[in-house]
DNA sequence: TAAAATCCCATGTTATCCCATATAATCCCG
DNA sequence: CGGGATTATATGGGATAACATGGGATTTTA
């Protein structure tokens, strides 16, 4: 199964071009495309494969057809989705408008964040996880195993005395 | 089942390089790689194997999509983990912001935690594993203090240290 | 046909592989 | 049971391959 992990920081150039890192780039496998969307939450670019799209596409499928819920999902994931191909160098282009989503400048974070990942500006990246961290340590999250026998809990998450 | 066992003190040279032991290399099999990340609660560098990894993705993912909560924990984890291959000669290269967090110079102290392992600076495992014992004696006194039944312990705790 | 996107190749840097050796653990045969 | 021999392990250094990245050539598109 692919899991996407690991901070990668690589230079954006001239052209808009981008190195996908080559631990990516073996999870993404053929074919060597992805998906990269604008997050409606944060500065980051939500990146999946085709697979991932399509459960998304499953589950705003099953909201109410027409609601205005489904439109503002549907708008918000698809239609500003990109189809990003890798090239032979194992490289894409960022369109103009996600870079800017980004404010990408000249280097670029590909972030993991298990079976999707994400590319933000370093920057805003470091400042989002030192965010994440302060809450977590705040309330002394620990990991917890996951559960393997029948009719356990399947939170991953606990609170730590 | 693999249950990692022991402390292991071992060299990191000047590329960064640290040989696995033997042992938990016998306990990862194949494919011969795990995942590494800096604790958020110590000095130690948490260490799961693909298997574990993958469940910890599973949960994480049953997280409602792109919440905060989904989001700051995937980073947490996913984002500040390293995927480590173990090469010919069974050793690894530790990236140097592990090496850091860990406070690592020279030596590194494989412990195991039953499921996983982490990795550490020896001193400071020392320190740690030295608090870990006086609070377990601790807990162990008041637990005396109600006795629940027969076959409690005649030995005393104290023993003017 | 001009602009943009894609492809192709060159290169520096970094990480990975391969081999050598010392030390420790295990085995084997007397 | 013991002592030498053999194997496994840990570690050091150099050779090799992979990766990221820049620049130019070629193709596509408007």
């Amino acid at each position: 199964m692919a899991i996407f992990v690991g901070t990668h920081v690589n230079k954006v150039d001239s052209k808009g071009r981008v190195s996908v890192p080559a631990e990516f780039r073996a999870l993404l496998g053929e074919p060597a495309t992805f998906f990269a969307f604008p997050s409606f939450m944060h500065l980051g670019i939500e990146c999946v494969n085709d697979t991932f799209m399509e459960s998304l596409s499953e589950d705003v499928g099953d909201l109410t057809l027409f609601s205005d819920e489904q439109d503002n999902l549907s708008d918000l994931i698809f239609a500003s989705s990109h189809t990003l191909s890798i090239d032979g160098d194992g490289r894409i282009v960022l369109p103009e408008i996600l870079r800017l989503h980004a404010k990408l400048d000249g280097q670029s974070a590909f972030v993991g964040k298990g079976k999707t990942f994400q590319i933000w500006k370093p920057s805003e990246h470091n400042e989002f996880q030192r965010h994440a961290r302060e809450r977590a340590r705040a309330d002394r999250l620990v990991l917890r195993k996951h559960p393997q026998g029948p009719g356990s809990n399947s939170d991953p998450l606990e609170n730590g005395t």
